[in-house]
DNA sequence: CGCACCATTAGTCGAAAGTCGAAGGCCCGG
DNA sequence: CCGGGCCTTCGACTTTCGACTAATGGTGCG
């Protein structure tokens, strides 16, 4: 613990959680330096610029991003970066999604100060930590959610990017603009896009991206009998 | 009860269960005509076959209908039909926001034969029906939801079949072949779809339905604070 | 250095999406 | 009975999408 100098990401869009949590975890282990992120561009710079980050907070709704997609995204394309989903949901449900899909440990934002210490002190040893009475084990993941995330880890950088602006429905052009690049280039991502994810359109493509949307359990098809 | 013919119209996709529901009211109330529907197509013309119908159990996971768009729906086009949400989910949130979007009661298929009997029965003589401890008071239908719902409801009956369509991903030129019309029909009912729910593309407009899928509470952007 | 991969752009082409105006059917009130 | 309104339908036109080809530059790796 006291090697060098731990670096910790803090992923929210909701600047008082994040300054919360940020002051909370400058108490718990003063040499930690802690870099911010409130959206998704700022996450991938800053996760980018950081390879050697010890922890990644994330919280689950980050502007711009459905879901577990980050979690999913961001898991295979940083392996060995330990990520705790922070979140105002405590659905058990939720929390065995997100550890399946790479978390190494699930925060409710209602936790106290000393739960969140302990909590990301475990994680940092390399532990899963969990909220009380909460297992880990069950169900694997839906074949079509871990299909659809896997497709997302296949893609690169500026085409999930591009990715969760189709998510918004924007179209070409706008998400051209926003990006400073051409129309041209947008339409190649998209391409791109389809391909990975074994869609034949944006909409379709869309869907697919809600899936990974955090819902109530059961609702897929066969829950019915 | 007994003045002249009751109609019952039940609209579920799973063949056992419905068969089941309809053998349930049969033995309930033999005077009772019972139709039965497994598609949103057969619900619309069922439902426009049978105005003078007493009473639509309706099951959440129809074939090509997300979440509480199709009760939506129905309610304002037939104000006077009392509708009962069946499902395999019993997430308080979900009655909740089944009763919100106007059903007039809630019955997990978990539930007994009794107390199937008894929520028909309730419900027929003009009653709310809820499970145990379930209540149906609580916070409002997010605004942006009403919102959505009150689009939907101002849509045609084809104009909503091609949104539901739409929300499959579907070409313009499927959803024609299916609905053995022009692509020119389609796209004339996608544009007044567009215009009616305000929307500027078709990805849009899917989102939106999305929005009306069971899903866990409090995803909603400010329920981080 | 060469090689692979990613991002970027251009341009073209066919298909799909959306807009507009309009025609026909249906029902309801005057 | 005859408008007026609404729904459905449709064709023509414009815009957007998506596939394909081809090219440039940056970057990481052996």
């Amino acid at each position: 613990m006291l090697s060098e100098q731990n670096t910790i990401i803090v992923a929210d869009d909701h600047p008082l959680f994040r300054d919360a949590l940020s002051h909370a975890i400058g108490k718990l282990s003063p040499g930690t330096a802690i870099v911010e992120a409130d959206s998704l561009e700022s996450l991938q710079q800053v996760v980018d610029a950081n390879p050697d980050a010890d922890l990644l907070l994330l919280d689950l709704n980050m502007p711009g991003v459905s879901g577990f997609s980050a979690l999913a995204y961001i898991r295979k394309a940083h392996e060995s970066l330990p990520t705790v989903i922070v979140s105002a949901l405590d659905d058990e449900s939720v929390i065995r999604r997100a550890i399946q899909h790479g978390a190494s440990g699930f925060i409710p934002k209602s936790s106290s100060m000393q739960v969140i210490e302990d909590a990301i002190d475990a994680v940092m040893q390399g532990e899963v930590w969990l909220p009380d009475g909460v297992s880990a084990d069950g169900d694997d993941l839906d074949d079509e959610e871990a299909r659809i995330a896997a497709s997302l880890s296949s893609l690169t950088p500026q085409q999930f990017r591009v990715l969760m602006m189709l998510g918004e429905g924007l179209l070409n052009k706008q998400i051209a603009y926003q990006l400073d690049v051409s129309e041209a280039t947008i339409k190649a991502h998209v391409t791109a896009i389809l391909r990975k994810m074994q869609v034949t359109n944006r909409t379709q493509a869309v869907l697919a991206v809600q899936q990974l949307t955090v819902k109530a359990p059961g609702l897929s098809e066969d829950a019915a009998s």
